[in-house]
RNA sequence: GUACCCGUAGCUCAGCUGGAUAGAGCGACUGCCUCCGGAGCAGUAGGUCGUGAGUUCGAAUCUCGCCGGGUACACCA
């Protein structure tokens, strides 16, 4: 927040203690106090070397007789302040364009980010932990675009190897030709119907085989898997595959094709875009030959089974292998080679990878490796690691048919919504019900999801999770709604003169708590863009709702006692209502005018 | 075994570059629609911030130990 006192206060520090503070920090004065923002003294005491207390009272008596001031006190080190009322408004909510344009960070700061998300799987459908790093990846990137920033958004789907070739298999032997229009089902679904079949079948042979001989009982299932009838044969397939096979990869082909559209349905509820999608079927033999660079350079080494590996320095990432000792990728080679592909392709100054906290180490180890190699951008990565999602019965498991699906939980929230709607709507119904309980309910789902920490787990539970009152997105969308619903009404009354603008006339407690709390928004953007965290803007888009209920409660807008009031008043209802349709769209909800 | 993450109200979570009397929502209990939309507002009850030390004028926040939960440590992806 930037209040034209704070220069002067600078002014008199320079003056008096030779220490020049550019950026005076002033926060909210908390409620039991009395005054609109406070100067907390601690930090600044610090950095004049001075004594807390006295500085405050120094403070205090020096702002005692500014003209925006209507009255300051010095608690402990805390220097609380009351602006006279055209101050407060002049340096917050006034000037609504230049509230918004501080929004976006400077050009100098402004970067071109490459941000990767999503990483399906084509053997199944998405479910809940998708919709998690789906959110939380395309808010991310909405975010870093809304404070200024280039991005580019891509996803790379692993659409090839052993899983995929699972339910090919099975869709040989158990599919009868059925298709996803024969069978009326979504592609995806239809696919991940026969990886589930699939799995099933390898169950009953582990369980024949280990009860055939006694002596295997005792092995894992990864150990048996080629022991199996079907598990040999999914192998032979993922190597007539790699040989090009024409039956094979024409199946391929079809089965993928099935699920993209079944993702591209799925994608298109959630809003999610991408400016290119990568294909690993397209990637996974890249890499290597910047091993064998990096080989000839001396950063790795082959070892006596001849196997290519790195060795650390820091002892706690140990030694990798790079190259198998077949000549063959591992993992992280193939992670070298798409993040030099990205490179090459968008030149971006920083990659995020939004992908799932259980691969932490592998991203530390892919880091330091594109480190060793020497490239420049290398200390630019960011692993942008979220918390798995589990529900009140434990972890979901799509072997035990724990996982919650994307599809099905948009549907059913769609329906929660849509009866939720019909009974606040009573008699006349909303011509335009199907979008409303589509923006409803993907601002209930989204808004639960980005409003936590992405870092931690989630606790999703079902039946709680969906509700429309309290910390939730309905209850954004629900004041959006009511601003918008006092506008037109404004606009409609056309008998009403209007009357002046006057910022000095909100005095109102309501009024100027909502005031400050609008000129938060540029920094708390800024600050969910630096520290890649939804949470915190979802949490100050609460706080905007929160007060403007507090003021609209409190401050009669359209029944204010003479025009001028009104006019004022509509017009910090307005720059709310575009703070908020500003910070959601930055989360990517959709707003309603009417709900 | 080693490393990382987490432990705050009955439940789900904020707060964590140290700063005033630790905050929301849900659930429970009270009030508030002849007044701009009750998906709302106002209020009550509920916490020795896992635990024990340390650093500090000051610790939920930083450091260390312990307890409890999770994850990762493949020539799998």
């Amino acid at each position: 927040m930037k209040f034209a006192f704070l220069a002067d206060l600078s002014d008199f520090l320079q003056s008096q203690y030779g220490v020049s503070v550019p950026e005076i920090p002033v926060e909210l004065c908390p409620p039991q106090f009395t005054g609109d923002i406070t100067v907390n003294c601690f930090p600044l005491a610090k950095a004049l070397r001075r004594n807390p207390m006295e500085l405050a009272a120094a403070l205090c008596t020096q702002l005692a007789g500014h003209r925006d001031i209507e009255a300051v006190s010095a608690v402990k080190a805390f220097v609380n302040i009351t602006l006279r009322p055209a101050a407060l408004m002049r340096d917050t909510v006034a000037d609504r364009d230049a509230l918004l344009a501080a929004v976006a960070l400077p050009a100098v700061e402004r970067r071109r980010v490459l941000i990767e998300f999503s990483a399906p799987n084509t053997n199944k459908p998405q479910h809940l932990g998708h919709v998690r790093n789906n959110t939380v990846g395309m808010a991310t990137a909405s975010i870093l675009e809304r404070a200024g920033h280039d991005v580019v958004r891509v996803n790379l789907v692993n659409d090839r190897g052993i899983h995929i070739c699972k339910s090919m298999l099975a869709y040989q032997r158990f599919g009868a030709g059925v298709t996803p229009a024969s069978s009326g089902k979504k592609g995806d679904h239809l696919v991940g119907d026969f990886y589930v079949a699939y799995d099933k079948e390898l169950r009953q042979q582990l369980a024949a085989l280990r009860q055939d001989k006694p002596a295997l009982a005792d092995k894992t299932d990864e150990e048996l898997f080629l022991e199996t009838e079907i598990g040999l044969a999914a192998q032979e397939m993922l190597r007539a595959w790699e040989q090009n096979d024409p039956a094979v990869r024409a199946l391929w082909e079809t089965m993928n094709q099935w699920v993209f559209d079944g993702f591209a349905i799925t994608y298109r509820r959630m809003g999610v875009e991408f400016e290119r999608t990568y294909l690993e079927s397209q990637t996974y033999m890249l890499g290597k030959d910047i091993i064998r660079d990096g080989l000839e350079r001396g950063v790795f080494k082959k070892r006596d089974d001849g196997a290519v590996i790195i060795e650390f320095d820091d002892p706690s990432l140990g030694t990798k292998v790079v190259l198998r000792s077949d000549g063959t990728s591992v993992y992280v080679t193939q992670d070298i080679g798409t993040t030099m592909l990205k490179q090459n392709d968008f030149q971006p100054d920083q990659q995020i990878w939004v992908v799932g906290d259980e691969q932490i180490r592998h991203f530390k180890v892919l880091f330091a490796i594109l480190k060793a190699l020497g490239y420049s951008w290398a200390d630019q990565l960011t692993h942008m690691a979220y918390g798995m999602v589990n529900l009140p019965s434990g972890k979901m498991k799509s072997r035990e048919g724990t996982v919650v699906d994307a599809d099905e939980l948009f549907d059913e929230m769609e329906t929660l919504a849509r009866d939720a709607t019909v009974e606040k709507a009573g008699d006349d119904l909303p011509e335009n019900l199907d979008e409303r309980a589509r923006v409803i309910s993907m601002a209930a789902l989204k808004f639960m999801l980005l409003k936590v920490n992405p870092k931690t787990t989630i606790m999703f539970d079902p039946q709680a999770s969906i509700k429309f009152e309290g910390d939730t997105g309905p209850y954004v969308l629900y004041a959006y709604a009511r601003i918008c619903s006092m506008l037109r009404k404004a606009a409609a009354a056309s008998d009403v003169t209007a009357g002046a603008l006057d910022w000095s006339l909100l005095k109102e407690p309501a009024e100027r708590t909502l005031a400050l709390r609008c000129a938060l928004y540029p920094e708390l953007l800024q600050k969910a863009a630096r520290d890649l965290d939804s949470s915190a803007l979802a949490g100050y888009l609460l706080d905007l709702a929160k007060d403007f209920s507090g003021f609209y409660r409190n401050c009669p807008v359209l029944n204010a006692e003479d025009a001028s009031l009104r006019t004022t008043r509509l017009a910090l209802s307005e720059t709310v209502r575009v703070i908020l349709a500003d910070g959601l769209q930055a989360l990517t909800i959709n707003t309603l005018e009417s709900m």
